[in-house]
DNA sequence: TACGCCAGGATTGTATACAATTGCTAGCGT
DNA sequence: ACGCTAGCAATTGTATACAATCCTGGCGTA
């Protein structure tokens, strides 16, 4: 199913932290991982590592590997590292122009979206990543695509608490339809309006929501394979 | 001298890379570094590992590693991303004010630097991104922090191409010393006119470099330990 | 009782052995 | 002469063994 253990392993583990099924404050263990993926520590420790750099675990030298707790502070600051650089994004679509095909794809998309409204709920995180990072790569800056994927990735596992309910799913079919409609005639002061909006209320959903998580993280278990 | 032999070979084969002791496009194999450095084969690959996160060098699955070729758009659109994320250090620091302590420290170094001028020739590089990574820090934004960080270690090894004479390193000493006055006053406007100044002809600079560079490790070797 | 020291265990850091994959090359057949 | 295939060499991917380090707990002593 995979290339190779390592990619499997980081996939698999990524997917538990996010989940939640290792908590916030979680110590790993390399040989527990092992016993975990049936794998050996080679893998392991690569996986772990890649999980450092994305910010999803901390390491302490020659001690422990730890999941990085949730701190509102750090959300909040990468959403606005994450506004700031759309914002460039927008700026650079309105200079250069976007490709219609672009537009016309993403634009019946999310008209879609809203049309047949209940059923979209299940894939609208990935939506709406997707249409951010269609949006960024777009401008051809691979440096900002790249960019914007990293800090992504530190705050993808609080973005499943953005669009929770219908209303604020329609309210995002809005704010992107706004958002290409400005694109297509290069408004950058619409387009910065709309993106500004979506990504605010992005923001305050999910540190709403932060407070919750935090609290469960703490109720749920809390020590690694041993040595409590 | 290191903690661990990862970090240690890391840091030794990133100057070598730096340096253009490997040139863009050669060909890096485990175990010729292995044989380089005197260490086993664990230590090597987490070292790739980091470089390979950090840009310098590509992977090619189960075949080989390359030092990353020199690409002039590449290293302009991380130079843009960075004069992006370097506003918004502006635009923070003049909203919520800055330490004076911070500011003395800053002011007292470049003026140094500007009064015993041909001296500070060697460690310009140094000195230049501390500044600018200073001020960053000073936002107390961890994620913008960071994600500088990791666009600045990109282009870490063509800015050893800005600062090559002293004309130059005036120059930087006179909109250092601009900005950090404006950040004084909170003077947005003035701060932005200085760090935009300052960072647009640091790119210049570079991009003027690399096509010689570009040029001399097309002359240089090309191909790694064996295997003609 | 409080503090410091030492031993033991747990865990990561490093080395090395083995497996799997890739790319080249020589040899065969057509 | 050309293309295909089997086998070889080189290299990375994975597993495991060994070394170094840090934490924990218990003991002794002031």
């Amino acid at each position: 199913m995979a290339e190779n253990l390592s990619a499997d392993v980081y996939e698999r583990l990524s997917e538990r932290i996010l989940k939640l099924d290792y908590p916030p404050g979680y110590r790993l263990t390399e040989e527990g991982l092992c016993a975990e993926f049936q794998v050996s520590r080679s893998p392991v420790r690569e996986a772990l590592n890649m999980l450092v750099q994305r910010g999803l675990v901390r390491k302490n030298p020659r001690q422990n590997y730890v999941v990085r707790e949730l701190d509102v502070k750090e959300i909040r600051d990468a959403y606005h590292v994450r506004l700031v650089l759309e914002l460039e994004v927008m700026t650079l679509l309105c200079r250069q122009g976007v490709d219609q095909a672009i537009l016309d794809r993403l634009e019946a998309h999310w008209l879609g979206v809203r049309d047949r409204l209940p059923e979209g709920m299940a894939h609208a995180a990935d939506d709406d990543e997707r249409f951010h990072r269609e949006l960024a790569e777009a401008t051809g800056n691979q440096a900002l695509t790249r960019t914007l994927a990293a800090i992504d990735s530190q705050i993808h596992f609080v973005r499943l608490y953005d669009i929770t309910n219908i209303e604020r799913l329609r309210r995002t079919c809005t704010d992107h339809l706004e958002i290409l409609t400005a694109l297509r005639r290069q408004d950058l002061k619409n387009a910065v309006v709309a993106l500004a909006r979506n990504i605010e209320w992005a923001e305050a959903n999910v540190e709403g929501a932060l407070s919750d998580v935090a609290s469960r993280s703490r109720a749920g278990g809390r020590e690694g394979t041993s040595r409590g």
